[in-house]
RNA sequence: GCCAUGGUGGCGGAAUUGGUAUACGCGCGCGACUCAAAAUCGCGUUCUCGCAAGGGAUUGUGGGUUCAAGUCCCACCCAUGGCACCA
């Protein structure tokens, strides 16, 4: 007679017993043995939670729980990521204020999210639209724009000139506008950018020490882009300015024949005589509608066009043509080239378009090889005057020193990112704090009025300008503090940037009057073990990284980094692909943890493969899961025998599955953590019953993986207070071996055999019994053993 | 085009990092229980030849190193993810 385990229940029972002594509330004040387990905190969608959701929340809590067994004190927080486009979008279609559909959409994930039963506290959710949350992110607007790190420029925008809306990229994919197909042109905006470029050998030099996926490194190392070369000095016929270019290969100055301008470049319209205006105009319109994506497409033709100006070449004194074209971009290093044709795969394949000069300076470094078509690589100096033959290395240095010597150039160090733009052109974000005199001169707005509060009265359709602009509010009460004729900043600022901080307002979520408790922040930063999408790498990890640096030279926190473990679990996917509400292939969690529960439903999505990895939804699958609950339970609520006396071989089961499920869990590998108690449960099915403690040790073994049965069976079984409470099971390593081993006996490699043996026994003795073992005496006999390898508790080959 | 990761049974996947490939689960087959079905339980399940004992093949493909290769090396094919023509 199996009693049946109620998921429905029970799972319900002991979510409220959790929440009724608050077992997961931290005190951040105090705390001896501090974990800050962080997960990236959702967007609130209008969507229900996916699969997605459970999989990015269920096993860090898995973790997390872990963790405090083992004695740390886990905070685990969560909290929402409430401003963004979705809820403005929705806005603009059905009149819906984004702050009541986000509050709406808050409201329900929270119910969702307390289904799952996952560790949180709960005290200290955090939103970052509410105004208690953006004064802060306002605040540290203030304090970049105080520390000199704030500043304005023109940068162009994607702009739908049919909706009169800026477009984010996702909005504007193969450069046509997702409503309405318009093609989108790029609209030049002053707009606030933060030095994070500044920060770009702190940022590059700060990985070195963490805790991260390597690739994820390699990633922000590649983002950040630190190349050495140098800024020369180009002469221009007919002209006093100079043109300056930035090149990691100087040595190849001799083999420069044309030089190419980003078609923005200001110099284009003082360079450009008349005859070649109208080309260069109508190039330059042409590329204002592309993309950086388009412009960017390695494959495509390259197109240009000569601006029928000149430069000279310092090396060689040659007259040399200028173009523009559009591989050239304004953003990175100077917004101009010098092209050297023969040794870059682009100069390469645009001079061979326009039938452009190609002159070899660098030849390989070994003998009799011809070069062919372009070669990039290092090399010897040939053509190249005072440069012939030098290696690659040294020449670059010559020609620094000359250049320097000769006042046209000097080495320089040059990274490919960029400033942080943190102006948008849209409603639902935090406002800039920043207003303008009637000179149209920015000033901050002093700390005393933040926060800042986001106007309610706007109607969401567009106009061509930022939405705050119609808030007639916002203008008055502008006037009313600084004077007629002032006016705010229209923009708010950038996701990214209530995202870059919002880990140390967990730990201060009810403090208005500092961002961060300076000693909680010491006791509970840097983040213990941070888990999200690899998605993040570059853009939202760079960002809180600038951010937290940024702090600690502010003195408002006291580290640099803010998070010392980073892991990123995989994609959960259905028949392989990817789900998405466009291929309609989205599986709900809904109706599957109705029918077995939240641990079967986490347990299941951790079973299906490693984290890293992710995996491919079954809808069948879940059972195997649902099984092994409904069996353990029935085994460890039916048959545990208090006087039964253990087997040693049970015994030792028992301690190398706790073993495995330790090491396991440790290491995000939660499918074998649970395979490994399925096979210990296989075992203890077959005895005629188990003892107490046994069931007991299996019952917390569970507690990561499954707390709500792992509670149950926990008080079922007599145990004191809840699993949370409990040590993490131990093993004792001594235990974890067995005393007979069976090992394989191949002959040249292939097995013939098996011999089972005590572990302990000689070498001489094991190779003599296998010899003897019939289906190997039967290849051996007649041939000579050359060589006998016994591999201890593994197998012996005879390779005859 | 570049970078990163990965190809193991019918399916999801495991393999202590060079040591018995296919653990665990799904599915499937046979059996028990049942009037019957579901659920549950037991046995089997990489392919192939064989009644069996046993043999042969097998970790994307082709080579190589080694007593021994899913694991290391070389070349190629395929899939997924990321991308910024970075001078």
């Amino acid at each position: 007679m199996s009693k049946e385990y109620n998921p429905g229940v029970i799972e319900a029972k002991w979510q409220k017993a959790w929440e009724k002594k608050s077992l997961f509330s931290a005190d951040l004040k105090r705390s001896k043995d501090p974990y800050y387990a962080l997960v990236m905190f959702p967007y609130p969608s209008g969507a229900k939670l996916h699969v997605g959701h459970w999989f990015a929340y269920g096993p860090p809590d898995t973790h997390a729980r872990f963790m405090r067994m083992r004695g740390k004190d886990v905070f685990e927080p969560i909290g929402f990521d409430a401003f963004g486009l979705p809820a403005e979008n929705f806005a603009i279609k059905t009149g819906t204020p984004p702050e009541a559909s986000t509050e709406e959409n808050v409201q329900t994930m929270v119910k969702q999210l307390k289904r799952m039963g996952c560790m949180y506290d709960w005290d200290k959710l955090v939103m970052t639209s509410r105004p208690e949350y953006y004064r802060w992110t306002q605040w540290l607007f203030l304090k970049m724009y105080e520390k000199g790190l704030a500043y304005r420029k023109e940068a162009p925008v994607n702009y739908c000139p049919s909706c009169q809306t800026v477009l984010a990229n996702e909005q504007a994919q193969d450069g046509t506008c997702e409503r309405c197909s318009t093609t989108v042109i790029q609209k030049p905006l002053t707009q606030w950018f933060w030095k994070i470029t500044q920060y770009a050998d702190a940022l590059l030099e700060g990985l070195d020490d963490l805790d991260w996926p390597e690739k994820t490194k390699t990633m922000q190392r590649n983002w950040i882009g630190r190349s050495e070369g140098a800024e020369i000095h180009f002469a221009l016929d007919g002209h006093k300015e100079t043109l300056t270019v930035f090149t990691t290969r100087p040595d190849t100055l001799f083999g420069a024949t044309y030089m190419v301008l980003a078609p923005e470049h200001p110099l284009v319209e003082k360079i450009t005589p008349k005859d070649h205006w109208g080309a260069v105009e109508a190039y330059r319109e042409a590329v204002a509608k592309k993309t950086e994506l388009e412009r960017t497409d390695l494959n495509k033709t390259k197109t240009g066009v000569p601006t029928g100006a000149h430069a000279i070449n310092p090396a060689t004194k040659e007259r040399i043509p200028i173009w523009i074209a559009d591989y050239v971009l304004l953003s990175y290093g100077t917004g101009a080239i010098m092209a050297v044709p023969a040794h870059d795969e682009r100069d390469f394949s645009f001079a061979q378009t326009f039938q452009l000069p190609m002159v070899t300076v660098v030849a390989p470094d070994k003998e009799g090889e011809p070069t062919e078509g372009v070669y990039a690589e290092e090399g010897v100096n040939v053509h190249s005057g005072f440069l012939d033959g030098l290696k690659t290395p040294e020449a670059k240095k010559r020609m620094i020193a000359w250049l320097e010597d000769e006042g046209l150039g000097q080495a320089k160090t040059q990274y490919r990112l960029r400033d942080w733009l943190v102006s948008r052109q849209r409603y639902w974000g935090a406002p800039i704090p920043i207003v303008y005199d009637p000179q149209g001169k920015p000033h901050p707005i002093p700390e005393e009025h933040l926060p800042w509060m986001l106007p309610t009265d706007v109607s969401f359709k567009p106009t061509g300008k930022s939405p705050l602009t119609q808030s007639q509010e916002l203008l008055e009460r502008v006037e009313k503090i600084f004077g007629k004729g002032w006016i705010p900043e229209y923009d708010t600022m950038d996701t990214f940037v209530c995202s870059s901080f919002y880990y140390l307002r967990y730990l201060a979520q009810d403090d208005d009057e500092r961002l961060v408790d300076p000693t909680t922040e010491k006791t509970w930063m840097p983040v213990d073990m941070y888990i999200g999408g690899a998605e993040h790498a570059c853009m939202h990890l760079i960002y809180a990284r600038f951010v937290m640096r940024a702090l600690k030279d502010f003195g408002i926190v006291g580290h640099e980094e803010p998070f010392d473990r980073l892991f990123h679990q995989g994609t959960i996917t259905n028949q392989g692909a990817k789900m998405s509400k466009s291929k309609g292939n989205v599986v709900s969690p809904d109706a599957f943890v109705e029918r077995y529960g939240s641990d079967v439903f986490r347990m299941y999505l951790m079973f299906m493969g490693p984290y890293s990895e992710g995996g491919d939804w079954s809808d069948t699958g879940i059972k195997g899961i649902d099984r092994f609950v409904q069996r353990a339970y029935t085994l460890l609520t039916t048959k545990v025998n208090k006087k039964i006396v253990q087997k040693e071989e049970l015994t030792a089961a028992l301690h190398r599955t706790i073993k495995r499920v330790t090491e396991d869990i440790g290491r995000f590998h939660f499918n074998t953590a649970i395979a490994a108690l399925m096979e210990l449960l296989n075992l203890l099915e077959k005895e005629d019953g188990i003892a107490l403690e046994t069931a007991r040790t299996f019952a917390l073994l569970l507690g990561p993986l499954a707390p709500h049965l792992s509670e149950e069976l926990w008080s079922q079984l007599g145990g004191k207070g809840f699993v949370m409470e409990q040590h993490w099971p131990s093993f004792d390593p001594a235990l974890t071996t067995l005393s007979t081993v069976k090992i394989a006996v191949q002959v040249n490699g292939k097995v013939r055999a098996e011999l089972t043996i005590s572990a302990d026994s000689p070498s001489q003795e094991v190779i003599a019994q296998a010899k003897e073992l019939e289906n190997v005496a039967k290849y051996l006999s007649g041939k000579e053993v050359v060589k006998e390898v016994y591999v201890p508790g593994r197998l012996i080959n005879f390779v005859v």
